[in-house]
DNA sequence: TTATTAACTTACTTTTGGTAAGTCAAAGAT
DNA sequence: ATCTTTGACTTACCAAAAGTAAGTTAATAA
């Protein structure tokens, strides 16, 4: 019984799923990046960084890196408040795939907007 | 003048942000992989194999990579329609990046779904 | 004449993300 | 003494993206 078909199925169980699912949404390879560029950030320094993001989306972006240990947030007991986001080991472990595929990206940005251009029907 | 801090900042001429888009939605990458493994696959070939995808999203998934020129597209002019997908070489020299990234998410599926459930709060 | 088939569209609903304003608590300005 | 500012967020509301289910197309089989 050949169920080759099934193993991209459910992405509960299905790792490639459940973790494509996670940095298959808008902003968390990008404040990855971001963290592995200037190390140490707090919320607005990131906000800044990456512009285009809501705050809204920066701070849910930030709790679920941090839930998935890839994010390490320290926050001061000062007001106004400080806090310090930093990746974490297993986040910097990821660092270097996402940066293979940027320079991918930069590789192929030329050749893929000429495509997109030329596609136009 | 230190203006390290809009490497990030607009989608249009970034190519990180720009391809991170691309790849960063929910289905592109998911879809690259079927094909590497299988090489050639109708619509609903691809549709079974992902069955969470919608036609909808599958239909506008395929465009998409076809129009940056990852996925080429043959139509048979039969009825009912026979409509194979295939990577393109440049869709097949995306895929290296992609396993790696996907190596990276077997290994820490685990501790990253053990974190999830302990961060609860 | 009606059913079937593959690859989609279309209309409609739900979910996700964006916008702008608000919260909190202390220190500094008036 | 009251008002303002500051940083890291929330919250309420609105827009955009994705999901659902039904429809389209044209030929062949029943």
């Amino acid at each position: 019984m050949e169920n080759s078909e099934k193993k991209f199925a459910d992405s509960e169980n299905c790792p490639v799923r459940n973790v494509l699912d996670r940095f298959g949404d808008k902003w968390s390879t990008l404040v990855l990046l971001v963290l592995d560029d200037t190390k140490v950030l707090r919320f607005n320094e990131i906000h800044k960084m990456i512009d285009t993001i809501s705050q809204k989306m920066l701070a849910v972006t930030l709790k679920s890196l941090e839930a998935d240990g890839l994010v390490l947030r320290t926050q001061y007991p000062e007001i106004p408040p400080r806090v310090e986001y930093t990746l974490s080991e297993r986040g910097a472990s990821l660092i270097p795939h996402i940066k293979s595929l940027v320079q991918w990206a930069n590789a192929n940005f030329e050749v893929i907007t000429q495509s997109r251009a030329a596609y136009k029907k």
